[in-house]
DNA sequence: AATGAATGAGGTTTCATTCAT
DNA sequence: TATGAATGAAACCTCATTCAT
């Protein structure tokens, strides 16, 4: 494989390619092989040592947030970016997506039995999705008695959904038909 | 050997109380460690060796489903015995209940990847559940749309409601909630 | 190596066989590496798996209070079978004899802070000692100030003659000449 | 590269201070967290990278080295300004002092196996101590008997004391009796 | 047929040491 | 020259599984 023979100790300016590097393999390994993946395989698949996990992420549960928190950063520049009452089922939709991408995404949460940090949690969801949902609400593309939790319940749904369903095809028609049943306009 | 006092060989006679005493304790500790309780520890809490485990059940994935099948017995009992229209609303309370008893119930569901048997797979409970819907939605007490499938569906999405929500009284909420949003005939 | 080749897995009868040869292997090898040495080269130094060793002894401590144990025995039966006012002198030689075995004993003192379990502790020693140090105090064979906690402290003097002195030779002679000093019927 | 802020490389004139530095956090921290204390403990500690304390001390051993010939130089000190024949008495307390102040000290006497460099080793103390015993003698304020050399046994003594005393109030009532035990003039 | 000790692979985690910046 | 991130060997420990009794 040429140009891929990566040097010993590439020093500590590859601090920040390491820790991407590790959360491009995480997300892809949790993905793949679910939450209990060895995290040495994780260290592997992003070409660094196992020390470095270590020090980036000082346990599986911090490693999955961190995951969590790159998705909720691109949910932000979506939602900073799309105007009117559309926004709300862009929002949505990405969510389905990231949650139908892979039932790993499911796993971290159901291992995940303690709180999580308030900047990945529920709350910080909330926030995002109120606004949206209002703008939706008032232009009749969303129900008028939804709250914001209420779209987080919806959202859970969609994880049983998912989960229920290990081959992606079928996951995603369970999606649909699921949502369709519930409300057209989530579809 | 003086003194070495060998805990009592019950002989054959004890295989099946030895299987159902398995079966108790894999489903209270699946439901109180999860899914990945050792193995050992359910020996230890049925009060039967390593070695018998595994002569009734080859892994922990032929455990899980034997669990789930005690408790399709339990479905097809209260089937036969529950006529009219009101049995679809009783089966699905018990389901629901299933569900909400444990987020281990799920997590079991969540980590058996492969398919499981025939006997406790979801097409005997679209079997079982088929006629009762039937006779249900005669009587309005159904969404005349849904279908067997989209039963099961229904469950999936109660599966998610369940698991992102690690406290019982949390979960009983957020099912409640979750189900008046999809149709209040399901509460 | 004829005739060494132990068979895979002896099975349980090998138990009180296994639990011995893990005495004698930490026995050794805390006296050769120090009480530091890898549980793992201990395990095969007595030519079982790691987890024997676990199940046996939950952790390092409870090896090294078992190899102290190991020790009380003897001394006991020594105790036991040594009448007359000689007993003292020959109890005194004996523990002089282990510490001076090797310095390891010592640094198991050093490593473990917390408190040993009373079968093994200095209350046992105490005791042991009591009556045959008042024995030699009526035949002028030990000094009549000694109370059974000085005899302790005297033991404790050796230790630090002995972990001065890595060399076995050396040591000997610097328990020699120091106990000289202090007194010389306890040479 | 913006906002990096490198935290100030001092310069070669860092260097002596650096060394005190990592001398005090090694002293604090053998005393605290005994000799196994990680090295990267130390360096933050004293507030410098971990390089830099491989550049001052190639090893764990070098550094425990000098922070005892830190200690001979203020009993250099202290020998130098004592006249008369006290001077031993309070060569010797402060000797038990430094080893009764924490048992990490002895920690590394038994740590340390390989011979110290000649310049912290017992010669440099028995050279230390050997004028200022003779003054002492003459004086009746030592035993007429004791080499310089036996000194250091009853030194090591003191060692076996402090470390079978993991409390320090144990120890230093330990020490107190132990010296009585040998000779008064020693307490 | 039941028991539970033994096995050992493989995960997790820590740190001494190196070395790019 | 100082920094501290990267490395990876090696320790710890836990089970799934086997198998002598």
């Amino acid at each position: 494989m040429p140009g891929t023979a990566t040097p010993r100790n590439r020093g500590p300016a590859a601090a920040a390619e390491n820790r991407a590097a590790i959360l491009v393999a995480a997300h892809e390994l949790f993905a793949r092989q679910g939450y209990q993946v060895p995290l040495s395989a994780i260290a592997r698949a992003a070409g660094v040592g196992q020390g470095v996990l270590y020090r980036h992420f000082p346990d599986r549960l911090a490693l999955a947030w961190a995951v969590f928190a790159d998705n909720f950063a691109e949910l932000d520049r979506l939602a900073a970016t799309t105007p009117g009452p559309e926004c709300f089922g862009v929002l949505w939709r990405r969510l389905v997506a990231y949650v139908a991408a892979s039932n790993a995404f499911i796993e971290v949460v159901v291992e995940t039995r303690s709180r999580p940090p308030a900047d990945v949690g529920e709350e910080r969801l909330e926030l995002l999705i109120a606004e949206p949902l209002a703008r939706a609400q008032e232009s009749g593309l969303a129900d008028p008695a939804w709250t914001p939790r209420d779209v987080l319940l919806l959202l859970n749904m969609v994880y049983g959904l998912v989960l229920a369903h290990p081959e992606p095809e079928e996951a995603a028609d369970a999606v649909r038909r699921g949502l369709e049943l519930i409300d057209p306009r989530l579809v």
